[in-house]
DNA sequence: TGGCGATGGTCAACCGGTTGACCATCGCCA
DNA sequence: TGGCGATGGTCAACCGGTTGACCATCGCCA
């Protein structure tokens, strides 16, 4: 059953010609004639020939093997730049050799060698967000490297972040379409990642004639509780708030709710990360949010290390959600009992 | 600066011995003086010498290689498998090509033959857990094969699956260790995976003779609270709750709080899964569950490839938290805080 | 003094492809 | 009739290691 896998000398036996031109025809170098290359493709089928890409690889000096160094895997959002980096890699024919750091140097370092003497053509780095710089790996490795989700300490090195700023321009902008005019912005005080959103939201109110008081906190649903009881006890009028993540604004929902105030009617709420830790089918359209694109982000950081210079667009993307879509009031029953999933 | 990389051969001549008797010396394999190996291993540091891992995998047949399959990578319960797989290997020196299937026949029957082309020296596939059975791949994989958090359809494969049944009889036996009597179990009622635990729960309880009324619904916490209120306006006296996982049991606690019961002094609240989307430093000690071990899985898997027959533990650990310790009352300050986030 | 095992090494084939140099044949045009 | 380009192919080196067969030398023992 199990028999030798045939190799090219045998598809060049049974075909009656040479194994360098079985090897030309199949990569569709040199010349050949039909019906040479017919019988070298019937060959092939018969012998069900399937290259041995370890020896093609070694005979090209290309091992078609790309290295991602991810700093933790098991981390919603790195995830998914490594999938969407893995789907373009893939989709070149070129398979990935991963490997979760798990922040330890170490690891990395030991890894490193390990891409280094397979010869992988490329490798993608994949952080964990713009706090902070990536310590550069670049000059240890003889192939082109490329960093998402992170920026290398080295300005070298080309790195792909979020667009974070943008992400806080297009909430304004959602927030400034519906008409709201009293607008708040509930951010987080540690990360840049945060800033940067907090920065573009403010800067694009600002520039409308709006002019937004940020409060900074972390990033949990306390948090978000804990900011609108003070925003209201200041005597603030709010119509529309702008979350820096989407826990924060579930707290906040909570807050507004206890307050009394209808959700959109009263005040819209926009969150960002796109991201729930319930079953996709409990997902849909609960909230409003700016989904950061992280796919597009690792497929563009891909598509630089497979064809520099190839355009790439991973833009933030604005989803609609009933918290800001005024035509469906939260207030029927589906809504209600998202709303106590979401809550609790 | 970027010289080319010195081989075998650039070794040898530094050191003044043939080829062959550089990589018997390096790979400890054939006889040399410690003189002649002291020149070797010289020339090996001043060249910086790395073997060619490409050229040594294709001279050996061997790559070194180990192909994983899993099915959703940004699912927390497989990534963790993938994990604890990954680390195993890497200390074996295998590297792993990873695919994330999402779930597709396409990508994965592709994914298939690039591994078969490139000769890896196994397949790990990691699955999304017991519910239905994985289509074996290992028919079309000269290699071995191994199959974890999920069973293939052909009994023939090795498949490693967490052990439910066990996790419920943990649980079981923790309520029972603190003295409780009336205890009720909260499952769920589609996967096989919460079957096998309220089975485990309820025939250990059983054997020491309470009988326990399952009650099923999904895995929400809507349903936990929900699971609560029937049982309470049922009039069914609780001591200890069991539930299939965290999410349950937050909506639980939620429900035993709003009636006025203490936890753990009136109600002891287990779950499962040890896992908290919130961040690592505020996942400390606030709920007992039980913690499949999914990297000791992934791990147990890995060395079942590596090395058959090798023993492996990858039981189910339980973690005690302050929904069953009863020392540590749940009223504290910091625990109040917790239990706000957890319960947002 | 001859034989033998141990020691320390070399030689050459092999893994399975790729690639540039080269060659024979043929038809066409000058 | 000679020369030339196009066509269709072969030959041999190469990628960088591994491995078994073999060989020379030496010391020791009978």
């Amino acid at each position: 059953m199990a028999r030798k896998a045939a190799t090219l000398a045998d598809v060049a036996a049974a075909a009656g010609v040479s194994v360098s031109l079985v090897s030309k025809v199949l990569n569709n170098t040199g010349r050949a004639s039909e019906e040479t290359r017919r019988r070298i493709h019937d060959a092939v089928e018969r012998l069900d020939f399937r290259p041995n890409a370890l020896a093609k690889s070694f005979a090209r000096g290309r091992s078609e093997l790309v290295g991602i160094i991810i700093e933790d895997a098991s981390e919603i959002f790195s995830s998914m730049v490594l999938r969407g980096a893995e789907r373009r890699l893939a989709a070149a024919g070129l398979a990935t050799l991963v490997c979760d750091a798990a922040e330890s140097d170490q690891r990395r370092a030991q890894f490193v060698r390990a891409l280094e003497a397979r010869h992988v053509d490329a490798v993608l780095v994949i952080g964990s967000g713009p706090a902070g710089l990536y310590p550069s790996v670049s000059d240890r490795l003889s192939c082109p490297v490329a960093y998402a989700f992170c920026e290398s300490d080295n300005p070298a090195d080309v790195s792909f972040l979020p667009d974070d700023h943008g992400a806080g321009r297009i909430a304004a902008e959602h927030l400034l379409s519906l008409g709201r005019t009293k607008i708040a912005h509930i951010g987080e005080g540690s990360e840049r990642g945060a800033e940067l959103r907090t920065r573009g939201f403010v800067e694009t109110l600002a520039a409308a004639g709006h002019a937004v008081e940020p409060i900074v906190g972390d990033w949990s649903k306390a948090w978000g509780l804990q900011a609108v009881n003070r925003l209201i006890e200041a005597g603030t009028e709010v119509d529309a708030i702008f979350c820096a993540n989407d826990f924060i604004a579930y707290g906040a929902y909570v807050g507004l709710r206890a307050h009394g105030l209808r959700i959109p009617e009263d005040v819209a709420l926009v969150g960002h990360d796109h991201f729930s830790m319930d079953p996709p089918q409990r997902r849909s359209g609960f909230l409003t949010t700016i989904d950061p694109n992280l796919p597009a982000l690792g497929d563009a950081a891909a598509r630089h290390l497979i064809a520099p210079g190839t355009a790439a667009d991973f833009a933030p993307k604005l989803v609609v959600g009933r918290t800001t879509a005024g035509g469906q009031a939260a207030g029927d029953l589906a809504t209600l009992l998202e709303f106590i999933d979401q809550l609790l």
